[in-house]
DNA sequence: TTGCTAGTTAGCAATACTTGCAAACTAGAG
DNA sequence: CTCTAGTTTGCAAGTATTGCTAACTAGCAA
């Protein structure tokens, strides 16, 4: 994503305009690694300005990903996760605490289906699903059904 | 997945009770490739048995997962997708009819991440957006607002 | 075959996430 | 300073999925 200065120029000279709401938006967003969900960021936007709405930050949000400046990831646990980061990279989520963390992989633009020579490839995305370094240490370890569980649909894990 | 048979045999010996709701649900599945959302299995369950539930496909569904019988797909278009292929694969996605399709990806398994040797993978998964041959030959183009749109989250493309 | 009971189903209410809508508001051009 | 197109809010509505529970039934045992 662009500095919040150069999203304020791009915004304007699409039409748009530069309010406080989008402004504290695109700050919150900048060197954001956290990859948050539209409700995450608005509880940590409330608390710097009180009353915004959750719809706002939807939108914002919506219309930064129409201009291509946050990526959309959608880990099927809870909510639609915003990334920032828009440069080519992967991702790897931790099946116990559910953080998500943005890593590079050598090789994987190359990849392709070897059975599907048909298919016109326009992306290609590589998700490792595993035990971050602190679950790890932690010693973390579920009951295999729950854990069949969670690497389902849980909705509610990291909340 | 395992056949209906096999199925039937190993939901008995886990003390669960085969049902003919479960039975059709179970073929329906066999050999399914379409990777169905549990609305559109639904709808052909209800075509052969009138009265079913949609709260037993889904309940039968996650059963299945639970077992490891049936894999959950989120690609962040409507709902959940289930799939009974559950041997090592990855998926290829078309951006503009939304179908699915398994693919094999050579060396998939074998991917690090680069700068994340501290996670402990246990997963890795592979997916390919693009044009599957039947868009591409139609010549398919969408405003690149549209696709953008689309790749986001559109809940409504291909239903 | 019959009866019993643990496991299932159906249907509706409830929840979570996201968008549609309309009225009130405001950034920024002139 | 004014005006207006673009924004924000708040709430209703929509979609996907699960919780709850009364009625039902598969499959065991007699």
């Amino acid at each position: 994503m662009h500095s919040p200065a150069e999203l304020a120029t791009q915004f304007r000279s699409m039409g748009r305009k530069l309010t406080p709401q989008r402004q504290l938006i695109f700050s919150l967003l900048h060197n954001n690694q956290s990859h948050p969900t539209a409700e995450s960021l608005y509880g940590v936007a409330s608390a710097q300005m009180p009353g915004i709405s959750l719809r706002t930050v939807y939108q914002t949000l919506n219309e930064l990903a129409e201009m291509g400046e946050l990526l959309l990831i959608d880990i099927g646990e809870g909510g639609t996760r915003f990334d920032p980061n828009i440069d080519e990279h992967h991702h790897a989520i931790c099946s116990d605490c559910g953080k998500i963390r943005d890593v590079h992989v050598k090789g994987a633009s190359s990849l392709k289906p070897n059975d599907a020579s048909d298919f016109l490839i326009s992306e290609v995305g590589v998700v490792f699903k595993g035990l971050c370094a602190e679950c790890e240490a932690r010693g973390s370890k579920r009951s295999p059904a729950l854990q069949a569980k969670m690497n389902q649909k849980s909705k509610s894990s990291s909340k």
